[in-house]
DNA sequence: TAATAAGGGATTGGCC
DNA sequence: AGGCCAATCCCTTATT
């Protein structure tokens, strides 16, 4: 499994990735309570829903994988985003992301995108998998992401990340992107991911 | 108990 | 005009 070559993942916490800390945003250090770290519950993140940004994810855990969770291809697997088509709505599959008739709007799932492969707003959203499309957005700096949403969709009101949640919470419907059972954390769907990757 | 995250029905708005 | 559907509004529920 390939993680982006700039956050490699150490193996524990979510906020041990190996970040530049080139960077120029200085959010990191508000982010990242280091104090939280030692309040684990447990290493079953995926039977506590909300367990913290800073819970393990001890993908060295043989015994329970928890990595796992995320796998790229498992279509039987409860936690892989479900096929897009059910409801009879067409498949995500199909992304297009150019209409025929020019330029189709910018849809969320674009944004969010394109925002995790930019560096510097990483104090806001950023992989846990790139290979699976899991990424996590920050608690302190979410909002930030969500009004730089709003003012790109040239929308008057301020966008908030619980309308932004909102519309991530119907991409489960339609299958580009599903919620993990993650505080703050969903999953692009293969195909959604596989067109995005390919758009670049 | 307050704060925060998640869930979801209803409505709006844009496009074909 | 009217249907479709993504986005938004807004309230409730869950979790810590």
């Amino acid at each position: 499994c390939i993680v982006s070559s700039e956050n490699s993942w150490s193996g524990q916490y979510a906020y041990q990735w190996h970040y530049d800390y080139s960077s120029p945003n200085k959010e990191y250090e508000k982010q990242a309570p280091p104090t939280e770290w030692p309040r684990l519950h447990g290493n079953h993140w995926e039977h506590s829903t909300y367990s913290s940004e800073t819970t393990p994810c001890s993908e060295s855990d043989s015994s329970s994988s928890l990595c796992l969770d995320y796998p790229p291809s498992s279509p039987s697997d409860a936690l892989s985003c479900p096929p897009a088509e059910r409801r009879g709505r067409k498949t995500s599959e199909i992304l297009p992301l150019t209409s025929h008739s020019g330029k189709k709007k910018e849809r969320l799932f674009h944004f969010l995108f394109e925002m995790l492969q930019t560096p510097s707003m990483r104090s806001c959203i950023w992989w846990i998998q790139s290979c699976s499309g899991t990424f996590q957005f920050s608690s302190q700096n979410k909002e930030r992401l969500a009004q730089l949403w709003g003012r790109r969709k040239g929308n008057r009101k301020t966008m908030t990340y619980q309308k932004m949640a909102r519309a991530l919470r119907n991409y489960s419907r339609t299958g580009e992107i599903c919620k993990v059972k993650r505080k703050l954390t969903y999953q692009f769907s293969e195909g959604t991911l596989r067109g995005l990757q390919g758009a670049c």
